[in-house]
DNA sequence: ATCTAAATACGAAATTAATCGTAATTAAAT
DNA sequence: ATTTAATTACGATTAATTTCGTATTTAGAT
């Protein structure tokens, strides 16, 4: 097997997306960014990153009087697993139910659209290889 | 507007697919539900029960000397607005993203591939006859 | 060497969710 | 009318999460 249960919470998945996009960073420049979106203290980023430390998902050095923080968990394999969860929990485990849910209620672009289109044409010509 | 924030805790939400599938309901009903998928004790159920009546959630009324629940908040609007955050929060706000993550990872059979892009080409016919 | 500003450590309060035990109520069966 | 079995009401506990205040530490500037 190779997935553990990755579970992370509302504020710590905040955190994972800051350091996902920017790559690994200061609490100053976490808590700077969540700020944006809404309002939190420094401490509390502080130990909420703390506490992700301790649990693993997170490494840490210190580079002058500051940690420097980075994900030890993988953008895509959590959000694979969180997917996961969400369409068995709301989906009864139907990926496509939630899709043609999404895609009926989402605005996406004509471009998008394009894209999801391709992708199934390379899965469907895959499927057609494998069952030679 | 329209949409209050509806925002079913976990435990919530198992109760609301129960009703949402099978109906107003009794308590002894979702419990036996519940309780095929996992330990939950009956007064467990029934104090959620009340509490998302408390919160406008389900309805109830009387019928002898049980209650029968309903659910007052829908299914499709629900789990679009929780698509809705899911994306926001996770993929930025969007949905092609989330959906291009999803069938990567989530195994569909061809025909619900098939049913995917039947319907991405319904929604760009439509956006063809918006345009002219 | 001292001061200062920024960072970390620590502890604890406040919230929210989930759980269940026990008492009170109810209606049906005897 | 009494008993019984099921249901509801209520309160309390536990656990996890989020929050932040205060004390301590640290490194750089003076």
């Amino acid at each position: 097997m190779k997935s553990q249960k990755i579970k992370p919470t509302e504020a710590e998945l905040e955190i994972l997306q800051v350091l996902w996009t920017y790559g690994p960073s200061t609490v100053r420049f976490v808590n700077d960014k969540l700020k944006s979106e809404r309002n939190v203290g420094y401490t509390t980023s502080l130990k909420v990153m703390q506490i992700m430390t301790e649990k693993g998902m997170l490494d840490r050095y210190k580079d002058s009087r500051t940690h420097i923080y980075t994900a030890l968990i993988e953008e895509k394999e959590t959000k694979n697993q969180l997917i996961d969860k969400f369409v068995t929990s709301l989906f009864g485990g139907s990926a496509s139910g939630m899709v043609l849910q999404a895609l009926g209620n989402q605005k996406c672009s004509a471009e998008e659209l394009d894209e999801i289109k391709k992708l199934i044409e390379t899965i469907e010509k895959q499927e057609n290889h494998e069952l030679k």
